[in-house]
RNA sequence: GGCGACAUAGCCAAGAGGUAAGGCAGAGGUCUGCAAAACCUUUAUCCCCAGUUCGAUUCUGGGUGUCGCCUCCA
């Protein structure tokens, strides 16, 4: 059973899809503006991991997440650079696949762009007029937040507190000081459509209605996205989708990320403290962003330094060395079954349900990633006893434990096995002249070492160093890495 | 000012009404060269006060602190 924390009831609830088997998610995509930075990141891979979890759990996954490419930002960017609203956005749509793609985000099956929906969101913003929830003023329509009565229940706060603290610019055309706009009118030098109200463009938060409506229903199981997007933007849309389809509730699971903190200060581009994807991945391997993202849980605020990312690294590089060692093992021609063998499989078995049931509590990829240690644990355990009675690798249990190893790593989206597939490439393309040669120095040194002569050994290592080689010394002998820059 | 979240070891981070997972760092060890690497072992009574309870760090109330939203924001 899932399990999951809805932010409009503000407690965990089993989830039970609208229809068997199927989940419908709508996660809020980026303004492509700019290069995403690393606070953008979270709630994508979060998703990710969500996504391949209920889909391993047999679920069949509609995922549709937006590009809001028609925007205050976009615009502005495309101004100061004299180029289109659209290269602006074609641009930074390039890059957030690029750096989404890196960090093995798969791609969700639909991303609706504002700018190819204002059809749809006409249409949206008609049927509210119609149905009074919306009125029109020069040009410009706003959504009436009086007329919907559940108005506030997703962000907790009652419309008399809002007007009572509200900070907003009073505008005296509109009916309330907390009316939204919906269709904002065509101002000079910005784009505009046609619409019944005259030229002009959508509101922020229509899109997301007239879009989500469109490729999931009136009616469907998860929405995501930042805590941020709470209030407003998620509780007009709730006004505006239920307002228009009639058809309560909107969206049955409202999933909310928490955020990406430096110095524990909110990251975000206006206070210029953000470091973008592109960047990091420049000092860091992808995966390790990724585990840094996962290894909390994705409710909780996240802050994010230089330390922290190290620390990922390290615990990453434990997990990989553990994948090493399971392959190796595997490598080796399987003898039968022992009870090392079997006390293997089960503890694996074991811990598989021990993570599936994390993930079930609310996506608790923390504690989750905590049972990876585990299996990487007795893995060390089991291939120590092997050595010491002598024992050949079980093949059968070792298949069970690689299984459950790689089923871990799938859902989480950290080493799979298409890393092996690089590394190989890469091990053919180094010339074997070089392996040969460096196979050969540490040969020497070995024998340098038993021979005490410690001083040769030690300027062997040295050479091997300069060579840019890692040496491991392992039971089996010495182990050999190139370090890639 | 209004609303909300959080407060667990040096750092990060799970967690359940019955005496605290995991990771990083540290310490000791496997190691008979120093170091590195690897692995093993080891390191906390859970912000404060009161209450409920046989028993709370986990529940309730109060306090303190931090953060977030209320304006664009993942």
């Amino acid at each position: 059973m899932i399990r999951v924390y809805n932010t409009l009831t503000k407690g965990k609830e089993e989830f039970k899809p609208l229809e068997a088997e199927k989940v419908r998610i709508y996660v809020c995509g980026v303004t492509p503006y700019n290069h995403p930075h690393i606070g953008n990141a979270r709630p994508f891979v979060t998703w990710d991991v969500i996504r391949r979890f209920l889909e391993s759990e047999g679920y069949d996954v509609l995922h549709v997440q937006n590009f809001t490419d028609v925007d205050d930002k976009i615009i502005n960017a495309a101004n100061k650079e004299g180029i289109s609203w659209a290269e602006i956005g074609e641009r930074y749509i390039a890059a957030y696949f690029e750096v989404m793609d890196k960090l093995k985000v798969r791609r969700a099956h639909i991303y609706p762009r504002v700018s190819a929906h204002i059809t749809d969101i006409i249409k949206t913003v008609a049927t509210l007029v119609e149905k009074g929830f919306a009125y029109a003023v020069d040009g410009d329509v706003y959504y009436r937040v009086e007329k919907f009565p559940h108005y506030g229940e997703l962000s907790g706060r009652k419309l008399d507190d809002m007007m009572a603290g509200a900070r907003v610019d009073v505008d005296d055309r509109k009916s309330n000081p907390m009316d939204f706009a919906l269709w904002k009118a065509a101002k000079p030098g910005e784009p505009a459509w046609p619409s019944p109200w005259g030229p002009g463009r959508p509101g922020w938060h229509i899109e997301c209605s007239a879009m989500s409506m469109k490729y999931l229903g009136a009616s469907f199981d998860f929405h995501g996205g930042g805590s941020d997007l709470i209030f407003p933007h998620h509780e007009n849309e709730i006004a505006q989708s239920e307002g228009c389809s009639g058809c309560h509730p909107f969206v049955r699971y409202w999933l909310h990320n928490g955020f990406i903190t430096v110095n524990e200060e909110k990251m975000s581009k206006s206070l210029g403290n953000f470091f973008t994807v592109k960047d990091i991945l420049e000092h860091y391997e992808p995966e390790v962003l990724r585990f840094f993202i996962v290894s909390t849980h994705y409710r909780s605020p996240l802050d994010f330094s230089d330390q922290r990312l190290t620390e990922a690294q390290k615990s990453l590089a434990r997990l990989a060395k553990a994948k090493k060692l399971l392959d190796e093992l595997s490598l080796v021609p399987g003898g039968g079954p022992t009870e090392a063998g079997r006390t293997l499989a089960t503890q694996a078995l074991a811990l598989k349900e021990n993570f599936k049931e994390a993930m079930e509590d609310d996506f608790n990829t923390a504690l989750a990633i905590s049972y990876m240690f585990a299996l990487a644990r007795d893995l060390v355990t089991y291939a120590k006893t092997l050595q010491a009675e002598g024992q050949a690798p079980d093949g059968k249990a070792l298949a069970v434990t690689k299984k459950v190893f790689a089923y871990m790593c799938s859902i989480i989206g950290i080493l799979e096995e298409e890393a092996v597939a690089a590394q190989t490439v890469q091990e053919e393309s180094g010339p074997s002249k070089e392996a040969d040669l460096v196979q050969l120095i540490i040969d020497l040194r070995q024998e340098a070492r038993k021979e005490k002569n410690y001083a040769l050994a030690d300027k062997l290592r040295s050479a091997l160093a300069a060579l840019g080689i890692v040496l491991q010394d392992t039971p089996q002998g010495a182990v050999w890495s190139k370090e890639n820059k």
